[in-house]
DNA sequence: GGAACGATCTGC
DNA sequence: CAGATCGTTCCC
């Protein structure tokens, strides 16, 4: 199996976005399809980079294929995978996976729990995803990776609002596979 | 220096 | 439905 490749997210985040349905996020033994995603551009009043660069948002400036984590809420960590051309502050937050690999261990991660990784701050949990990934490479390497094993994104992606937003609340940058997870 | 709030999750 | 819990950002 191979990594993306990087010119699969060199482009605009929402047309990246709906591309990363149905690839896997691999970590160690852990493996999941991603469902769902959301994509955040430069000029998005609800993106972390909307008022410039910052040291929290700087990697979401640098090469599309780095993996931007970020901590909130106190407790909980997010991740997203860099997208467009250096310089352009746009992302991809990976809001869900369906576990494919290594299910024990995530399982043992989320302390039990049934719902392993239906949600960013679960998916961060499982896959063992903190700050210490922060501008990692997803297209190589041996941290959190994305690979293709040849299945299609969906043709059919359910699209609508992103979640868990304040500002440009009906911009429709979520898609999500249909039929699996929740 | 301080206050407000957040791309969330859980348990009550 | 509110609390957890603290880094980031913005304002004074």
């Amino acid at each position: 199996m191979q990594h993306v490749e990087r010119t699969l997210l060199t482009g605009d985040a929402p047309d990246v976005a709906p591309r990363l349905l149905n690839k896997l996020l691999v970590h160690g033994v852990c493996i999941g399809r991603i469902v769902e995603v959301e994509a955040y551009s430069e000029d998005d009043p609800a993106s972390h980079t909307f008022r410039g660069r910052s040291a929290r948002n700087a990697v979401m400036f640098g090469p599309a294929g780095h993996l931007y984590v970020y901590f909130t809420y106190g407790l909980h960590h997010c991740a997203n995978v860099v997208t467009g051309r250096e310089g352009v502050g746009a992302a991809v937050l990976l809001r869900a996976v369906e576990p494919v690999g290594g299910v024990a261990l995530m399982t043992q991660r989320r302390h039990g729990r049934r719902q392993l990784a239906d949600g960013p701050a679960k998916l961060c949990e499982a896959f063992a995803i903190g700050l210490e990934h922060n501008g990692t490479d997803v297209c190589r390497g041996d941290g959190p990776g994305l690979f293709d094993d040849g299945m299609a994104p969906p043709a059919d992606p359910i699209i609508g609002p992103r979640i868990g937003i304040s500002k440009a609340v009906d911009v429709p940058w979520r898609w999500r596979t249909p039929s699996i997870g929740r």
